[in-house]
DNA sequence: CGGCACGTTGAAGGGCTTCAAGCTCTGTGG
DNA sequence: CCACAGAGCTTGAAGCCCTTCAACGTGCCG
C-alpha cells in the first residue's frame, strides 16, 4: 500500500516536464518522504522567510507567489498552475523563502522532501541541467519584469500581464476568444503590474468599450489578442 | 610558459570566492582555453542577445550589465566588482546574454568557457553549491527590485541604490564619510532606479543642501548613512 | 579656447494615485 | 424568498509626484 502510494508519485513526477525521463530510480529517492496536500482559496502553502525544507509540484489548481511589502502592499511575483515546481531554489539553498505561497481556488499539491535533490542531480545530469534551466528562465522573466516597470507605462504592463496569464491559464473558447480560467480580480492585476485597483479597472474599463476584452467579476476573456499585444510592444509617446 | 600562464589563471580563480578550495584538479580543467582580456571604459564585453559560450570573472575595473529596451531606455541590472562573476547562467545554459556588459572603466577580466563548467561540478559539490546559491541570490536581489519599483517612490529607490552601491564599492575616507568609487553619473543613477536624470539631480541636489551626502561630476560621497538608510526604509506616509 | 558631456534649474503638464462615494453582484440567514 | 451584508467594482474629483521640455551653467579635455 505505501509501495502503491510511493509509485503513484513516482508516476506524478514524471508527467512534469522538470522530470520527465528522469530514470525511476532517481524518482525513488526523491519521493521518500512525499505526500499530498490538498488546498482550499486563500490558504498559505509557504509562508514569507519560512525555513525552506520542501518543495512541491501543483497537482491541480491555481498558485501564487506573493511579496508582503513593509507598507503593507503586496506584490504578485509568479503564478503557478499544473505541472509547475514552487520553491525549488529555496529547497536547495536552505534559504527562508522570497514570499508567501497562496492557494488561488482549491487544489492539490505534491510535497517533496528538498534535500534528496543534490544527490540524485549528482547522478542525474539531466536534471541538474533542467533545474539550472529552469531557475535561469525565472532569472530572466524577473529581469524582464524590472526593466518594464523601470522604462514603461501602466497601461503596458497590464497589457503584458494579460498576455503572460494567456500562455498560463487561457483557455481558448468557441468563438476564439481566450479565457483567463484563473479568478482574477483588479486588485489582482494591480499586484501583478505594480499599480492600485482604480487604475486597473479604468484600463480595463476602456479596453472592453473598444471591444478588446470581456471584463467580468474577477474574470476577463480577452478577445483581441493582437491588439494587447499591440499596446504592449507599443512605444511610449 | 604556457604552463606558467595556465597555472597564474588557477591562482587567480582560487582568490575568487565562487573558486576558493575548489580542487586545483578542476582548475585546471576549467581554465582550458582561458585568457585574460583588458578593457578600456564604454567597452563592451557581452552584447544583449550575443550566443553565450564564456563567462569571466572580474580581475580589476568595475562593469555593469544593461538591458536595452525598445524604446531606447536602457536599465542597468547590476554592477560588479573585483572577484565577481558574469555570466556564469548563460554560459551553463547556453541561452543568449539578457544584456550588455559594459566597462565602467580602466579593468581587467578573465574569460573562461562555459563547457567544462558541467563535468567539474559534477565531480565538486563544494562548487554545485555554490553556482546554485549564486544564481539564487541574483534571483532574490532581482525579485526584491520588482518589489520596489512596483510599491516605493523614487526618493526611496534612489536611497536604496546609494546603499546598494555602498556596500558594492564604498570605500571609507578618513572622516568617515563612504565614497562611491566608480563613476557614477546621474544618469547612471536614473537607469538603476527606474526615473529620469532630472529628478535624481533634484533629490541629490537636496540631499547635499541637507548634509546627508557630498555630491560632485559623476562622483557621490556619502556623509550620513543612517539618514539615508532611514529613507530607503520610510513608509511612504 | 571652444566644444562637448555632464549637471542644474525652471516651468508646464500629465499620468497616476489617492480619497470618496456609490454601484453591482454573490452569498447568507432569517 | 427577500433583505442584507460585504466583497468586488466603477466612477469622479483633486492633486501630487514625476516626467518632459527647454535653457542655461560648469567643468573637462582636446
Amino acid at each position: 500500500m505505501l509501495d502503491r502510494e510511493s509509485s503513484s508519485y513516482q508516476h506524478l513526477l514524471a508527467q512534469t516536464a522538470l522530470f520527465a525521463d528522469v530514470p525511476p530510480v532517481a524518482l525513488d529517492q526523491l519521493t521518500v518522504g512525499a505526500y499530498r496536500r490538498a488546498t482550499v482559496t486563500g490558504e498559505y502553502l509557504f509562508h514569507q522567510d519560512d525555513a525552506a525544507h520542501r518543495y512541491c509540484v501543483v497537482l491541480s489548481g491555481k498558485f501564487r507567489l506573493v511579496q508582503h511589502s513593509a507598507e503593507g502592499k503586496d506584490v504578485t511575483m509568479a503564478v503557478f498552475v499544473l505541472g509547475d515546481v514552487i520553491g525549488l531554489v529555496v529547497a536547495l539553498t536552505n534559504d527562508p523563502y522570497p514570499g508567501s505561497v497562496e492557494a488561488l481556488d482549491a487544489g492539490e499539491v505534491l510535497l517533496l522532501p528538498g534535500a534528496p535533490l543534490w544527490p540524485v542531480m549528482n547522478d542525474c545530469g539531466l536534471l541538474a541541467v533542467r533545474v539550472l534551466r529552469l531557475i535561469a528562465g525565472r532569472l530572466k522573466e524577473t529581469q524582464n519584469r524590472v526593466r518594464e516597470l523601470s522604462v514603461e507605462r501602466v497601461q503596458q504592463r497590464i497589457a503584458r500581464a494579460l498576455l503572460r496569464l494567456s500562455q498560463k491559464v487561457g483557455v481558448k473558447e468557441a468563438d476564439g476568444s481566450i479565457r483567463l480560467a484563473l479568478t482574477l480580480g483588479r486588485q489582482d492585476l494591480a499586484q501583478l503590474t505594480g499599480t492600485t485597483l482604480e487604475t486597473v479597472s479604468r484600463t480595463i474599463a476602456a479596453w472592453e468599450r473598444d471591444g478588446m476584452l470581456d471584463a467580468g467579476r474577477e474574470q476577463i476573456t480577452i478577445r483581441k489578442l493582437d491588439e494587447i499585444t499591440a499596446i504592449a510592444q507599443e512605444l511610449p509617446i
